[in-house]
DNA sequence: ACGGGCATGTAACTGGTTACATGATTCA
DNA sequence: TGAATCATGTAACCAGTTACATGCCCGT
């Protein structure tokens, strides 16, 4: 999963290490600041051996210390673009939704408010069967009353996209 | 943190894997359903290992198949104690919470009501902190989109522990 | 001279997930 | 006889997390 957002982040251009951890970090704010910093090199270790990526020094620039540019072969090409197509709602993380939207529109791979339109069809649908499966729990029983939260936070959820849709939106009209 | 759980649902009652899958499985409900068959073993074993747990086969019960039935260790019981006490919010999960109050109702060994009245000074404090937070970033940035996604869904969340309230009050007054 | 930002990694642990394998009993 | 339920496990994989180690360059 977070190997998907560093695949992603690399869908906008080829980078570093250091410079993904600082995109990411940026694109999160105060959620950002926890991050391990070995943590992406990690990542993109295992990318690169699961050949999803490609890693190089790179050559004539000297200004500052050595760095290694990840680009992604068509293999991970592949992979951001499903990843980007992909509606499962993220159940742990809106981060992860969130990163996405700004992948889309860094990448132009995708439109992000194409996406928030896809995926709250989806959470309606997810609505709609929660509410239903909570009619066929007796009432006041364990899980129905588990179910009643799941709704609670889908409702939330579609009251977010909403406002991502808003700020999209807006954002694709001044850019 | 699964583990936390099949730690807990021991804690009622020493027991065997197959009856506790069954337990997980009704106090979930419907979303109990995709479960590994599996699972439940993995993690006692690994438990086991750990010395949280203790598995002895079941002596005079020809009745059914052989089982091997569990009991907490005294370092499994305190780590329950512990769980219980623990007032992180389950970002990824409700389900977790839900299990927990289930397990304290279960067990004695924790007041469900008390530990949803916890949880939401718990949570009150990350809202505003959350707030807060999406105050330092400038409108209608990456971080406070997100930021907004987080507060709607504590929001949400806060409704639901209500709702818990209120059944696992009307429970103890009736049993 | 030293702290802080730039830059990269690695070894090891932990834990969730799955596919697979086994065998007893019960009931139609 | 054969499906369903009871009952248990194992090997392997994958991925997230962390602690740790290294070294350059810049400004004070």
């Amino acid at each position: 999963m977070q190997q998907e957002v560093v695949l992603a982040m690399l869908a906008k251009e080829p980078s570093h290490g250091y410079e993904l951890r600082g995109r990411l970090r940026h694109a999160l704010g105060p959620l950002g600041d926890g991050m391990n910093p070995g943590h992406v090199y990690v990542t993109l270790t295992r990318l690169e051996k699961a050949g999803l990526v490609r890693g190089e020094l790179a050559a004539g620039s000297p200004d500052r210390a050595d760095r290694k540019v990840y680009e992604l072969t068509p293999d991970g090409q592949q992979r951001v673009a499903e990843w980007l197509a992909d509606m499962e709602w993220p159940k742990p993380d809106l981060a992860e939704f969130h990163l996405k939207l700004i992948a889309a529109a860094a990448s132009g791979l995708a439109d992000p408010v194409t996406i928030v339109d896809t995926q709250r069809r989806e959470l309606l649908r997810r609505l709609r069967d929660a509410q239903r499966a909570a009619l066929d729990e007796e009432d006041g029983s364990d899980a129905s009353l588990l179910l009643e939260g799941i709704v609670l936070r889908l409702q939330a959820d579609l009251r977010w996209l909403e406002a991502c849709e808003q700020t999209w939106t807006k954002r694709k009209a001044g850019s």
